[in-house]
This record gives structure tokens, sequence and C-alpha cells, in this order.
DNA sequence: TGTTTTGCCGAATGACCGGTAGGTAAATTC
DNA sequence: GAATTTACCTACCGGTCATTCGGCAAAACA
């Protein structure tokens, strides 16, 4: 009569007795195709047999290694999670944002993903909401801190860190938006370096940007 | 034998002969209906049903009025372009945009339907789509265009009229994001103020923004 | 009054969706 | 080889979706 989980927790990936053992690969190629997949349809738009197709599997076979559509989104999520925590801790610097932006722009769906799922977040009771909510809250936070940490409460533009960070992320956020429909009229790392030296209140460069 | 479109083009409006004549006034009402409902939902989240029960009437009876949904989602961006290109014109000086970002905080409806929809346009042929790129382009065209007029081939922060323009309208996009995120911690009017001051190489303002 | 045009609905259709139940085969331990 | 645990499939279900068809009532004109 204990409580059994019909797909066990993540964190017991090892043996765990006598029977077969769990594919963790299939695991990862499946977490590979729903990320490829709601990068490409968002989440609302993705079905669980699109992703199943992509790893040569059928529909019910893919619900056996995530109990349904939202916790394969949070699954996905969770594994990008990782990454994502170890980019932001590397924007200690002001200067690391440009390389940032450069690195995106060799992972299109990666920026598509956040990208769908921001918007899609907006709508009423979507899984990513809180995700995104919280990833807003964290960028901007670590963002100003370093700001602060570079210049003290104001920049040499006027902005204090806060406005810095919020202009800064939305930036970021905007120019994706631009060069996902148009990659070669944007230039993300140029145009997201010119906004950190003004907000710095770095001279104008006589070269161009 | 006369090919007879099952809905008639807007522009004939009017009486047309001897039948009873069209009801005008309930398509205004569906297409603020749709266009709430888009602004909500998204286009793909949204269904006709929904929209039909905001005005009272059956699924059937609102797809007398539009062929499908897709129309649908058409004629309210047709309706909202006509007030769209005015603000566009309203954008003869820079500053101009911050009144923008003050009147946007009145209506998150429109804001949020342009969002969602921006997004969901990248999504493979999103009927939206193509009204994205096209206002992409005529935001910046306008913007660079009145940029260069004020201030010539280069602003005095450094930055070229064509670099201020992407610069800013992906900050107003990002900005709105966040906004609809939390709209208590992001003072859209202030930020974007503050944003073109830095962009036009203002000195920094003593008072706080 | 008869004709015409429109407004609107009920019913039905076919596609797709996410999710469940039950069964078989494979891989591992003992 | 028996026991056990997992991998995966076929079949099925209820729901929602956009869309089509056919009909009836209302409103205008002649």
């Amino acid at each position: 009569m204990s409580e059994q989980e019909p797909t066990p927790p993540p964190e017991a990936l090892g043996r765990r007795g006598r029977g077969r053992p769990r594919a963790t690969r299939r695991r990862d190629q499946i977490l590979d195709a729903a990320l490829a997949e709601f990068a490409e349809s968002g989440f609302q738009g993705a079905s669980l047999a699109a992703v199943a197709r992509r790893v040569g599997l059928s529909q019910q076979g893919l619900l056996h290694h995530f109990p349904g559509k939202e916790a394969l989104l949070i699954a996905v999520l969770a594994r990008r999670d990782e990454v994502d925590v170890r980019e932001l801790d590397g924007l200690g610097e002001t200067a690391a944002l440009t390389g940032l932006a450069e690195r995106n722009t060799r992972r299109p769906e990666v920026v598509r993903l956040h990208t769908l799922l921001t918007a899609e977040g907006l709508t009423g009771d979507h899984p990513a909401s809180a995700y995104v909510r919280d990833r807003y809250a964290r960028v901007r936070d670590r963002l100003a801190h370093t700001l602060r940490a570079e210049h003290g409460d104001r920049l040499p533009s006027g902005a204090t860190p806060d406005q810095a960070a919020a202009l800064l992320t939305a930036a970021m956020d905007g120019l994706q938006l631009q060069w996902l429909y148009d990659p070669d009229s944007v230039d993300m790392p140029d145009l997201v370096g010119l906004l950190t030296d003004v907000l710095r209140g770095a001279p104008p460069d006589p070269a161009p940007h």
C-alpha cells in the first residue's frame, strides 16, 4: 500500500534493484526532441505525438517516460536551468552580456524557446508562468547587483542600476524577437555592447559600431 | 453562376439593394470581443466559441459574419492598423515615444495582443507573421527617419539612427513584457524616456528619474 | 403581399488532442 | 530459469476544435 510513483524522480536515475535498468539515454533524447518541438511550435502549439515522432516513439511510449505534457515541459526547463544558472553567474561583469548575446546567436532554438514561453506564460495558468516570472526576477537582480558593484548607486549616464538592469533585460528580449524574425538585419552582440557602453556613459566611439 | 462572396468585402458596408441591412454594429461588437479574447489567450489559444460567447452568439452565428478564425484575426488587425498608423505618424519627434509608452499603460489588452501575436508569429505559417514582420519594418524605419532628422547620421551618443531605432524598438517590446508580468515594478514611460535621453547623449540628470 | 437579402441557429462532421488501460517483450538480478 | 522491473505498443476514450449544411425568422424593398 506504499505510494508508487509512476515515473520515479530524476534523482533516482541509477540502478534501483533487480529489474531492467532505466533508459536514461532515451529520456535525454526525448528532452532534446521536446525542446526542439516546443521551440518550434510553442507549448500550446506542440503535440505529444510530434515530440514522439522525433524520437521514433509512439505517443504512448513517450507518455511512459513522462506522465504528461506539462511534466515534459517542466523537465525540459529544469534541465535548461542548470545551464542557465551557470550563464547567469557568468554575468559578473557587464561586458559578459555581449558574450551572452553572441552565444545566443549560435543557438536559435534556445532563444526561440525562451521567447515563445515568455509570451505564452502571460496567458492564464500557463505551466511556464512561474518559471518566467522567477527568471525575470533573477536576471534583473543579478544584473543590477553587477552594475552596482561596478558603478555604485548611479551610473555615469545617470541611470540607476535597477533602471539599467530593466533596460538591458528588455533590450535583450526585444532584440531577440527582431533577430528571430530577421537574423541578418540585427546584430545582437553589437547592439547590446552599444547599449551597455551608452548606459555606462562611455564617450562616443568614432569607429563605426 | 456568378461568384458570390459569402461575406462581402468590408468596403461595401452600406445598403446594397432591397434586402435586410448589414449588421455593422454586430460586426464591431464581434471585433471587440475577438480582440479581447485574442489578447487574453493568444490566437492559437482562443476559440471561436469563446469569442461568440462574449457577444451572446452561437459559434455558427459568429461564422456567419466572418468566414473563419483566421479572417477574424485579420479583420481585428486591419481595424487596429488604422489607429496604429496614426500613432506611428505621431512619432515625428523622439519625445513622442514617452507619450506612446504612457498611453500603452492605459490599455493593457492592446499591448497584450501585440506581445502575444509577435511571439506567436514566429511559429510557422502563422496568420500574423506577415503583419508582425511588416510592422517591425515600419516602426524601425519611421523611428530611424525621425532620429536622422533630429541628429543626422550619428547621435551624440555615438549610435547610428538605425542602431538607436532597433534598440528603442527592442526596449519597448521588452519593457512591455516585463510590465505585463508585473505592472507595478516597471515604469515604462520613465524608462523609455531615460533610454532616449541616454541615446541622444543627454548629460546625466541629477534629479532622480 | 411577395421577394430578396441578411441574421442566426441546430445538428453533424472529421480531425486532432491529451490521457488511460491492458498487454507483451526485453533486460536485469538472484 | 524464475522473478522483477522497465520499455513500448495497440486500442480506446472523452473532449475540443474549426468548419459545413440546411433551415427558419427578421428586416428591408417593390
